[in-house]
RNA sequence: UGGGAGGUCGUCUAACGGUAGGACGGCGGACUCUGGAUCCGCUGGUGGAGGUUCGAGUCCUCCCCUCCCAGCCA
């Protein structure tokens, strides 16, 4: 299919912002205060509804509506049926703003645009939505890009304006997909709009709008342009730009105009547009034009063929149907998916702690884990499956089996999912993310190789102590450490240190048994059968065993209370040797404790 | 307030109108030591009120609650 790139361009208007456009200037920033901050009003309702006003209003609000109007000029714009849509090639885009990093909601957003894509061998974009000029940043489209590569979510033309796949040669022609650089291109479109009469150009100022909106809902009404430019007459047009008064260019809403929408998550949506929106604006009076005008360019441009993203632009569907429609261009379909919340069951945000991809790669997730979780968070296939491969994923996903209720971000759940991957990963990858981690930490020198037989010790030893990457630094600085006064100090040794406890008795054995030879110092090849042999003689000598054996010997050889097995760490501390100068070596730890069990002689 | 979308264990989710099931968490037990490992067990839910039906999470009506849009943000 081909679409319309004819502008009309002669004919009207004349250079009422040609100027503008060529240069967008950062606009001042400002300061959003919620609607419902500004909504006090909540006690009438419930009064109102109790005495059944509200239902005789709406009755009247709807006869007053049908009433002597002529049914057949209600003109319905409509979304074409999922069934034919679902027949087109398929062409998605995430469009993420670089006003910060890529959060969880973004990922999964692009997460459920890429597999779509992939499984229809279809095409992925990624566009970049920096008409904010206030709040966009390169830094923040740099590390957006950098977060999609980690996640393995692969766009086939983007921002760059290039593409590896010489197949897609054509999407070139779009040119780069970053909004900031197409300003020549909505330029043309407000143009042609203007010269149909569908946008028209408004003076009024921020100041007199904020003025207007304050005393609308003083008065109980909904805020919405009041249409004061909709009827200024050619001469009072020119007359206020010869005065240098800046302004903006509104979109006409339609009277009398139904939006259908055939939402593929949804079902079937349906708005009065009048009732939904006033004279929304498409332009900016710097020229900058605004994101509802540029995302229903865009779409139409790229030929998107559906656009899947969030929820929260549902209702702006409306004003993005109306700039398609007007223009001509054949309308997508579309694909709300629910938001994640955090915990308190408001949109995720900074405030509920880590939400952004680039903070869980720092703290040791895994993006195997991160894509599997958020996949299932509002989506499944039916089946009892909760881990999948990326294939899998791609295998399996479905649009249509996309949930309609909003998911609560689990953390914990994300840990446990992240775990069972980091566990079940090979033992090769897993040594490598190791020595990554631990030399990063200054845990290990720098030359020593991730297959040396230090790391695979510590990868099957900490194996199941561990859910994010991160934890081996703690795990390894525990079990290169001897923090024996500091355990003792604590009171939680107390047990152990009374004569019933055995952390003497064991204590000299130890130290005896370091003496004369026979501890095995855990250089040996075969280390764990001696050293159970050792445990096993030891039992036989002081008659212990279970926990009043192990506790002891772990107090007295770990200085801790707990940990991965006492014989493992032996073999670690000596397989260090040379690798790192951050732990404490077996020898040093016989000192300290013969000079504690000394201290404690002497008391 | 207007328009719109939602509501099944604490959380994520299943259930042709037919036994409310699984997972995370929590709790308990087992593993001849520790446990943030593993295995086993337990816990706990259809927002509310009516109605239709032999039977309702599911269909109907009303109510309640949450979220989104209502900006020269996206």
């Amino acid at each position: 299919m081909s679409l319309k790139f004819h502008i009309s361009n002669s004919n009207c208007c004349g250079n009422f912002y040609s100027d503008k456009i060529r240069s967008w200037p950062t606009p001042k920033g400002v300061t959003w205060s919620p609607l419902s901050s500004r909504f006090r009003v909540r006690g009438w309702r419930k009064f109102a509804s109790s005495v059944g006003v509200v239902r005789l209003l709406s009755l009247l609000h709807d006869t007053s509506q049908t009433e002597g109007r002529d049914q057949s000029s209600y003109n319905s714009i409509e979304t074409p049926p999922i069934q034919e849509v679902l027949q087109r090639p398929v062409r998605v885009r995430f469009a993420p703003s670089p006003t910060g990093q890529l959060h969880v909601g973004g990922a999964r957003t692009a997460l459920f645009n890429w597999l779509h894509a992939r499984k229809h061998s279809g095409i992925f974009m990624l566009r970049i939505e920096d008409t904010d000029l206030s709040r966009s940043t390169r830094e923040n489209e740099e590390s957006l890009l950098r977060d999609l590569r980690w996640l393995g979510l692969d766009w086939d033309y983007g921002p760059e304006g290039v593409t590896n796949n010489s197949n897609l040669e054509e999407l070139k022609k779009l040119g780069p997909l970053r909004q900031s650089e197409r300003g020549f291109i909505y330029k043309k479109y407000v143009e042609k709009l203007h010269s149909e009469g569908f946008v028209y150009p408004c003076f009024c100022s921020e100041e007199e709008l904020e003025r207007q909106r304050i005393e609308m809902e003083a008065s109980g009404q909904t805020p919405k342009y009041a249409g004061t430019c909709r009827h200024l007459t050619p001469t009072e047009i020119e007359k206020q730009i010869a005065a240098g008064v800046p302004y903006v260019f509104r979109f006409k809403v339609p009277k009398d105009t139904k939006i259908v929408l055939h939402d593929i998550v949804r079902g079937d949506v349906v708005w009065d547009a009048e009732a939904t929106f006033g004279d929304f604006i498409v332009m900016r009076s710097n020229g900058v034009p605004v994101y509802n005008f540029c995302v229903a360019i865009d779409d139409a441009l790229m030929e998107i063929s559906t656009v899947i993203r969030a929820e929260e632009h549902l209702t702006n569907t409306v004003r993005q149907i109306l700039v398609l429609h007007a223009l001509g261009f054949p309308l997508p379909s579309y694909a709300h998916c629910s938001l994640i919340l955090g915990e308190d069951r408001t949109k995720l945000s900074k405030r509920h702690g880590a939400t952004s991809v680039n903070q869980f790669r720092s703290e040791g997730y895994l993006p195997e884990a991160l894509i599997n979780y958020l996949a299932l968070l509002g989506w499944h296939d039916g089946t009892e499956q909760e881990f999948y491969s990326r294939e899998e994923l791609t295998k399996s996903f479905s649009l249509s089996r996309l949930s309609k209720a909003p998911a609560v971000f689990d953390i914990e759940k994300l840990r446990w999912m992240n775990a069972r991957y980091l566990r079940s990963l090979p033992i090769e990858k897993l040594r490598t993310v190791i020595s990554e981690r631990l030399k990063l930490a200054h845990l290990l020198y720098s030359h020593v190789d991730s297959s040396d037989s230090l790391t695979e010790m510590i990868a099957e030893v900490t194996r199941d102590s561990v859910e994010l990457t991160s934890d081996y630094e703690y795990q390894v600085t525990r079990i290169f450490s001897y923090p024996l006064e500091e355990t003792v100090q604590s009171g939680e040794a107390a047990e152990l240190l009374t004569k019933e406890g055995g952390f003497y008795e064991l204590s000299e054995v130890i130290v005896r048994s370091f003496k004369d030879g026979t501890f095995p110092c855990g250089e040996n090849e075969n280390h764990r059968v001696l050293w159970k042999e050792w445990i096993k003689c030891v039992s036989k000598e002081t008659k212990r065993k279970g926990k009043h054996l192990f506790h002891p010997v772990r107090l007295a050889l770990t200085g801790k209370m707990s940990g991965p097995d006492v014989g493992d760490v032996i073999r670690i501390l000596s397989l260090a040797k040379g690798k790192s100068d951050k732990f404490v070596p077996l020898e040093q730890r016989i000192r300290i404790l013969e000079s504690f069990l000394a201290r404690m002689q002497q008391l």
